[in-house]
DNA sequence: CGGAATCCTGACAGATACTG
DNA sequence: CAGTATCTGTCAGGATTCCG
């Protein structure tokens, strides 16, 4: 617990009470909510991390994706910069997307949440079950 | 770009294709989306990360969020032992909401990314806006 | 003040069928 | 193979009202 919660104090200006601003300001957290927070990029991404993939590769590897979803999914971030698309004029048409540049960046930050993820899985589980089965605590 | 990767790797066990075990196994990016991934979680524990606030206080600081959204969110971060609540029993009621130990932990990889979005933020917006300009590129 | 309950709408997303 | 198009149901989430 140490490094890069300057982040935090950055952050903390936009919500200043005197900040009332009505707010053309632009807030940081919205933006990587708005390209990553959504249900699929992130598994997208990561999915992407390890080497490139075809399109029915990316849907079976996510499995549980829609054809119409994953094609939402990665014309969102191609626009973003995150991914590129390659498109392979063969017989059966072929289309390779990998992770940009810009989108490795963002391998880094991700993982660490997965990590955290990983570590905590066990206690978040432990809390909602605890919170589950006493809301308020069950007279019988 | 070098540590923490390893939950790439992990991860990547996951998308096996020889893994097509139906899936009773766990994927820990389901979990922090399922924990955080919503619209409002990150904003809201963001803001708790400087200090406690009262529920009227947190409608105040994220301001377009509805009273009916800011009671969900709470419960739910509440719920995965994130948050905690604390009743005062005054005149008028008062409630105070804190970041508990778990919520703390998050605060360091939640930060990461909010710093990665910062930095990041005009090539993103460079990228959407180059797409944008020329999807196919526009002919006239 | 800090909610809970109810109603209502539109955006999201699944299923299906068609195309280059 | 890699999409697009349409149609439809669901449900997240806003507005409003009531309660302790």
């Amino acid at each position: 617990m140490s490094t890069a919660l300057s982040a935090i104090e950055r952050f903390s200006r936009y919500q200043s009470d005197d900040a009332q601003s009505v707010e053309p300001v632009h807030c940081p957290v919205r933006d990587v909510l708005d390209c990553i927070g959504d249900k699929w990029s992130i598994l997208m991404i990561m999915t992407l991390a390890t080497r490139p993939h075809r399109f029915s590769e990316l849907r079976r590897a996510i499995r549980d994706i829609s054809k119409r979803m994953l094609t939402q999914t990665l014309r969102d971030l191609e626009r973003d910069g995150l991914i590129t698309r390659h498109v392979f004029p063969t017989k059966p048409p072929s289309v390779e997307y990998r992770l940009a540049p810009l989108g490795q960046t963002l391998l880094e930050p991700m993982a660490n949440l997965i990590d955290w993820a990983d570590r905590r899985y066990s206690e978040i589980h432990a809390a909602r079950a605890s919170y589950d089965g006493a809301p308020g605590d069950v007279p019988r």
